[in-house]
DNA sequence: CTTACGATCATCT
DNA sequence: GATGATCGTAAGC
């Protein structure tokens, strides 16, 4: 009868714990693939399907903002897993992840893509665009989609206004891997990972993927 | 369809 | 002072 408590109950018993961020990060970045992303806003609920990801590690990382240590900008990776790190890149853009690994050892999970479940015509608004494939199939268009900003930096998203849901909705789907995207060390490493054949996995989609023989 | 490049600024060297 | 975990537009096939 009253939606918003019929969407908090379903939130207890759905949302990702902290537990399972608390993995290692390559393992986290598969698995997070068909989960569910959500922020409740005013106007109303925005959802969407993990399509694409990223994993980035720490110290032996060259390719992480923690490769060097820990800094101001990538101090929340070391924190508690399952917190959101968001940084702002190029100047214009937001990107979002979410820690992994126990604490004290740095790790997250870019989230590459989404496939817009609910909320659809808030994402419009906040995107300034109507075709459904150009809402979220990219980092800084999804955070731009779901209208997140650096305030969400160290936001807890196994509670809260954002977090993700273990719906999934896909039972058995093929997943690929290939190079990080945009990074200029480490990018021979096989650490991003989507779903095949999903038409909202962003545009850029380089080489590899395992072809079988 | 593809490739090329400018925007724009917090963070780090 | 240089550099991006990018995107949208423009121009070329």
């Amino acid at each position: 009868m009253f939606p918003v408590v019929l969407c908090t109950l379903e939130l207890a018993v759905r949302v990702l714990p902290r537990s399972f961020y608390s993995r290692d990060t390559s393992l986290v970045a598969r698995e997070l693939l068909g989960k569910t992303l959500m922020r409740h806003v005013s106007q109303g609920l925005l959802s969407g399907r993990i399509v694409e990801t990223e994993a980035y590690y720490g110290l032996e990382d060259p390719a992480s903002h923690s490769f060097r240590g820990k800094t101001r900008r990538c101090a929340v990776m070391w924190e508690r897993p399952g917190l959101a790190y968001v940084y702002f890149a190029y100047g214009m853009h937001f990107l979002l992840n979410v820690v992994t690994e126990e604490i004290g050892v740095a790790g997250a999970v870019l989230i590459r893509s989404l496939e817009p479940i609910e909320g659809i015509d808030i994402m419009r608004a906040n995107r300034r665009r109507g075709k459904i494939t150009e809402l979220a199939s990219g980092p800084a268009k999804l955070t731009e989609a779901f209208g997140i900003t650096c305030d969400f930096n160290g936001h807890d998203m196994t509670g809260g206004e954002l977090v993700v849901t273990a719906e999934s909705g896909l039972s058995d789907c093929a997943i690929g891997c290939s190079g990080r995207i945009g990074v200029s060390r480490g990018s021979d490493r096989q650490l991003r990972f989507y779903i095949l054949d999903n038409r909202f996995v962003s545009k850029n989609k380089p080489i590899a993927r395992h072809t079988g023989s």
